[in-house]
DNA sequence: CATGAATGAGCATTCATTCAT
DNA sequence: CATGAATGAATGCTCATTCAT
């Protein structure tokens, strides 16, 4: 009707789609992180936005539809910045330290975007995101590359890359935990620990 | 009421009670191990005994307070078997591989006792158990000792106690994964991983 | 406690059971009568009831299955009846005639013991019930079986059959809507008329 | 708006408000069909053709309305049959034969347009129709007629006409439920059945 | 008028919990 | 204490209807 609506090729309508999809996902984010996959309901998410209940069924069919597309955007995000440590990688003490870095880094961003009430009453659980699967696949064939051109000891890879995960989970909460989160001494620490063990964890002061 | 009840030194109301609380917790262990935390219902679980729904709430509050309860028992068996390894342990190489072993050991135990459908259809989840924490709080102390005898280097003790929880969270998931599950092995992998890195891990035959 | 209580030998329980189911099934009649078995929800139902909604799944597991119950305690209450109609039918005519007699009859007292707000606002809907069901198999068995001795000429008894299932409802809800309920003329009416024809049917005074 | 609007003497818009309309129709006939009266949507129909949702309120108030409407085109269509059966009869007989076949031709076309997948699985459910009601006007009126003037016994004419409704209905459905709708049989069946009763009906081959 | 996203009342169903017996 | 029926809040989800564009 007016000039601005001619100016606005998008249109109202574009615009609230994908404010609204966003902040559904913002919501579940912050509600699954909150609450755990399990616990939390459609309603907890909708009502962290200003939708009806109805309208979330627009954007997902349901709770595990919206989980999903939260879990590939994590991976969709973090893949990349894996990949670049292992193209950025010289060595695979370099490789495990920029992994172990994109890693904690992640988790520092998605920590800070969200308004972490944790009120953590709940026996905690962790899940198996796809981000999770995604360290895992890579870990694991970053590993094997390692071991065939003779840069890693013909360990039993599948442990291995379990083990990081372990500690890149574990790890990376308790660097959360911590005042300010020391992102590069945490990737010291885990990738130290799997070249070295105890003697290659660095010291401290 | 009856003589039978005089008799009966013990009691049928004492006996009866205990035995109901561990035929409740036996349930419970059955259905959280099958369903998980937050799927498993109170329902569910009293489905698993002989007794009332009812009856339940004399012996529990809620799920919560039974899932509690059950952690509190793990950590009372396990517990010991942690101390032990620590007591009969001369070195601190010996201590890590105990206690690893110990852990796996435990694990299988109680995977055993199981039917384990293991459906495992939703995203995978774990949780910080209280016998969890005693594994943070005694290889946090046993690591302490360590240090300051001498016995092992000046590490973040914390960011190592929390290394060992996620190292024997998944690499005793994934050993449970495997036909027969080698507790020696995954002991082995685990300890030699923390104390000398990839260099210490068992090679590969 | 009381003497009362032992004076009981059924139990309030059960007697609530049984009142309850009893009254959730004379909702259940009342509703699907007023709304038709589709546009009637569980919630309608229960409404009809001093009960919670939850108290209706202890009974019946969905709408279906209330319906189901309705429908065989109809059948079973039907089924009697038509059978006495032929055993006591000494003719065709007076078979035909006890028959619809005994539809006629148990349609004024099925309505007799409702409210009956008939609002009858919506399309009206007519059910095709096992006690509908009944009728089409007696009538059927006993056509054929007259057919088959001579008592009857050799017609379409599938389609006769039918014929007189619409009759019966039809002539059925017209008697139903006139001041007092003549059955006996009624069936006269729907015997004569499958009988004779025009020339079967009574004449009007 | 354009030159091609001006040389369009009807209007686009006109046009497309007749053809939306009846595209409603149509669509609503088909879900109607198949999904029964109440299980039918506002979606169903709308999803049945190119229409957006809100358009279909630009038409019709409400599922009930769409129906009504159906229904009255239903009977617009059938008057006119009933009608010339009358005007071309030139016996009582002839009346009630062509009346008849006018119904069972018209519920054949109206299902022969229709993909029926006839999955009918609940409770088989019958609508009191416009155009039933106009059967039954006309029927009733026909058959006074015919009383008046000595063609007819003086039966019971709401009756008689109710009769006629549940014969049409039923017998037209075990019409369609044959393989080849033989809509002369089900015809001479229906008015012999009225006319003579048994005797009057045609003997099986 | 057409559009289709937003709305929120409403529905079937589950389940922890209570309480009369 | 045991029982198990009753309760009703809560959940996932649907759908008629509205309304800004």
């Amino acid at each position: 009707m007016s000039d601005a609506a001619i100016a606005d090729p998008v249109g109202k309508r574009e615009r609230t789609k994908v404010a609204n999809r966003q902040a559904i996902l913002a919501a579940a984010r912050r509600v699954f992180a909150q609450l755990g996959y399990e616990a939390a309901t459609v309603r907890d998410i909708i009502r962290g936005t200003d939708l009806a209940s109805g309208t979330f069924y627009n954007y997902f069919r349901s709770k595990e539809e919206v989980f999903e597309a939260l879990a590939d955007d994590g991976a969709r995000r973090f893949k990349p910045l894996l990949r670049a440590a292992r193209e950025q990688a010289r060595s695979f003490t370099e490789y495990l330290n920029g992994a172990f870095r994109a890693y904690f880094q992640f988790i520092v961003e998605d920590n800070a975007l969200e308004g972490r009430p944790i009120e953590e009453r709940r026996p905690h659980v962790r899940l198996d995101t796809p981000e999770m699967m995604a360290v895992y696949q890579e870990v694991r064939q970053g590993l094997e590359a390692a071991i065939a051109r003779g840069a890693a000891p013909r360990v039993d890879a599948d442990y291995l890359a379990c083990a990081c995960i372990g500690i890149a989970q574990e790890v990376g909460s308790a660097m959360l935990r911590r005042a300010p989160a020391d992102i590069v001494a945490a990737a010291e620490f885990a990738a130290g620990l799997i070249l070295k063990g105890l003697d290659g964890a660095p010291r401290k002061s």
